[in-house]
DNA sequence: CCAATTACAGACACATTGTTCAATTGTGTT
DNA sequence: AACACAATTGAACAATGTGTCTGTAATTGG
């Protein structure tokens, strides 16, 4: 292993790699999915020598982690905006479901592959991990004899499934159809 | 691409070369999850030559189909022996439910390398892509304006987490308990 | 301007994949 | 038991990808 400078970058140049490096990845990414990509691809799609990508990260996975990061700060963002701008009596639980799912909508390419058939396992991995902080954030406190544990991963899996099959959907299905058909379906877990 | 005699084997030794294949999978992933299983391992694991393999399946993942495949089928069964030893008022849709839970159950930790944190993009999907078929057979048709596709992977992605986050977990609870739980939280699809 | 950092191309060893082939062994059948 | 046939084997092969290391050139911050 070698010696990865992966804090804050002050060189202008590294700056510069990174990002080319992430907006190589999401294209890419959105292109062909995950599992194909090699690093060769990244580079040469980000104008990079292929040497340059292992000074700035270890692998593929790495490169990853911090673009999710990105995504899941400005997801949780959108949800607290929302959650600030509604209304009293809408302030019930799973407000950021909207926001994600409109998210989803906005970018439904990037969505594709970040949790469709097509990508890969990190990838999926991740948005779920994150899904489930976000649940486990908003559900409100059971008092029921069922682990809230249990129902936060129910409730996570249960809307990843659901977006992974609506954003493959060709008949469009608006987001506040979803929102409403999602809520339909899980309502149990109020 | 080669051409695969994927049929019924008549001869004992590719009978033989394919169970060692599925067994040497099923170990390996046990010990060390998906992604880090070669080719060689597995047939190192089974006594295999290495080129054998490719006589019986182009790839890992088709080996990992084969055995799901089976996984799917015996549950089938199960669920269709379930349902008719089920008294009238209990014939619930989703009879296969429990019997995945149990399976689970006895091979614990296999199914923790199958579909929990270490596992692999690939077997997830497939995984999950089982679960999807089983229940897409059993969901009994929706009448409601709620899209039955949506609904079917709305259940799968929740069972399949649900299940993930049991398997993974110490303190036990019973498969009866967890049979109950989910299909407690999934009433709203019925 | 200068010293330090970063980028680069190319080469390297290494691992893995999937294919081919001739020789050998096991099987089902008669 | 003998036969024809199917499966197995090990070895070799090209192709691809990975991670490392080099010397050199370019860019940067101070």
């Amino acid at each position: 292993m070698r010696k990865i400078n992966a804090a804050i970058p002050t060189d202008r140049r590294a700056e510069r790699t990174r990002t080319a490096l992430r907006e190589a990845l999401k294209d890419l990414v959105t292109e062909r999915g995950w599992d194909s990509i090699g690093i060769q691809d990244l580079c040469e799609r980000a104008n990079i020598g292929r040497s340059t990508f292992y000074l700035h990260y270890p692998n593929k996975d790495a490169l990853l982690q911090g673009g999710l990061d990105d995504l899941q700060a400005e997801l949780r963002r959108q949800a607290h905006s929302r959650l600030v701008k509604a209304s009293a009596h809408e302030k019930a639980a799973l407000q950021f479901v909207y926001g994600l799912i409109a998210h989803a909508h906005e970018q439904r390419k990037l969505f594709r592959s970040l949790i469709g058939r097509r990508s890969g396992y990190v990838v999926q991995q991740r948005f779920r991990e994150m899904v489930i902080r976000l649940i486990a954030d908003e559900l409100p406190v059971a008092t029921e004899k069922i682990s809230r544990d249990a129902t936060v991963r129910w409730l996570a899996g249960a809307l990843v499934e659901l977006l992974s099959w609506w954003v493959e959907q060709k008949t469009p299905v608006s987001p506040e159809e979803l929102t409403a058909i999602f809520k339909e379906l899980s309502q149990s877990a109020r």
